[in-house]
DNA sequence: TCCGGCAAGATTTTCGAAATATTGGAAAAT
DNA sequence: ATTTTCCAATATTTCGAAAATCTTGCCGGA
């Protein structure tokens, strides 16, 4: 379990534990509130205690997992509180950065940004009927599409920030595909979005990302109401 | 050299260790692009590897330090470039989380600033004469001060960024102290600015606080303007 | 003189064991 | 019955040595 999760090869024993982890709790293989023992971990991942504790703290600075000095380590919590911080947080800043990247974005990035398009929308239609190996391919490629979208922006904060908020939002939009909620057209929120961005109709663009994070929101909303019915019946 | 460089205590050698080398590279006493070498750090703060590698990944993921793989660390560089982009975060961050602290704010939170901002009052006016600790006392009572103001935000996300990027410009401070600029009218500002804050009025807050950050930006631009004529000269 | 390769030294990274702290439960006291 | 205390089991934290990697300076050859 828990191979290389990125092509990207660590030069470090440390690197590519906090690439592994990181990838096991963004993809709830490590499940939120759970304890995250040494013993267990030495023995998932096949290393020594000093490259899991220098991961850890690198991922409790990033904010996936709590730490408690002499109790140990939790991956961070879930709750409908947080996600609305989150997509608070990713509405300002995503909308900040894209604003950026599309005043700065130059020829380059226009070509990677069509070609992360192309890239996942080739795993689109696929992602139901296929295995969970196609759903991480897919996940990949959404995500890189995202990130290609900001990289025009010149502020490397920036892009930063958004990577580490896109990487906490995967586990609600998991936790939404694991109850079932059939997505809506996302294919054809990407596009559009695409379009305006290339355009550089800023006002347009911003306000396509806006709805496409706020739905997911909305989405995990219904999703609680609807449990809370049921469980009340 | 480097001990307790704030009251609250850590249960643990890494805990602690963050905090000093956090404090001293805050404060220029490890300057930026130094190579953090572990020898020296071990005799510097008196402990193992360990806590040091772990101090190190944590303030690798806040941006303090760089880490390379094999090559160790180094303190974050410091430049033109990168202060643009830190000021340009902080408008953003800043106004959006003093807007959030001014709609959620109660009265503890109101009593706070009050508090804070007499506590910063307190020592201002010694800043020139006194000796370098009684500037350190300053610099710790100002962030006190904008973090109590900011810390009326419902968004520990937000929170947490601010106090981050805080830590990251007080280094720029710094080096225009040294530089001897002299300061302008900086006690005004944050009484100005803890008045519209306490009145709630938020357009007129998030502009004064604008631009006490712009400020800094300004300053340094000057400063480098100044050095560039006189190298030329 | 300049360049590539190699060996010696320095530095980072990792592991295993020792030290320290927490937790759960049984026995004693209220 | 409830609370308190103690002890053993469990887990985390830290150190020091060993392994792996990088850097530096030297040497021989073009």
């Amino acid at each position: 379990m828990a191979e290389t999760a990125s092509p990207e090869q660590a030069r470090t024993l440390s690197a590519a534990v906090l690439r592994d982890l990181r990838d096991d709790i963004v993809n709830c293989r490590l499940r939120p509130g759970d304890k995250l023992r040494f013993s267990d971990l030495k023995a998932r991942y096949g290393v020594g205690l000093s490259p899991l504790r220098e991961a850890l703290q690198h991922l409790a600075a990033e904010g996936l997992v709590d730490a408690q000095d002499q109790r140990g380590f939790t991956v961070a919590a879930m709750s409908v509180d947080d996600l609305q911080d989150l997509v608070r947080m990713r509405l300002e800043i995503e909308s900040l950065t894209l604003t950026d990247a599309l005043s700065c974005g130059d020829d380059a990035w226009e070509s990677e940004v069509v070609r992360s398009a192309h890239h996942l929308r080739l795993t689109g239609p696929a992602t139901e009927q296929a295995g969970p190996d196609a759903a991480a391919e897919w996940c990949r490629r959404h995500k890189n599409f995202h990130m290609t979208l900001l990289s025009g922006s010149s502020s490397p904060r920036l892009r930063n920030l958004c990577d580490a908020l896109f990487d906490q939002s995967e586990r609600y939009r998991l936790w939404l595909i694991l109850h079932g909620t059939v997505a809506r057209d996302v294919e054809g929120e990407h596009d559009t979005l695409m379009d305006a961005a290339l355009a550089r109709d800023t006002a347009r663009a911003t306000a396509l990302l806006k709805q496409h994070i706020q739905q997911t929101a909305d989405e995990v909303a219904d999703l609680t109401a609807t449990q809370a019915a049921l469980a009340a019946a």
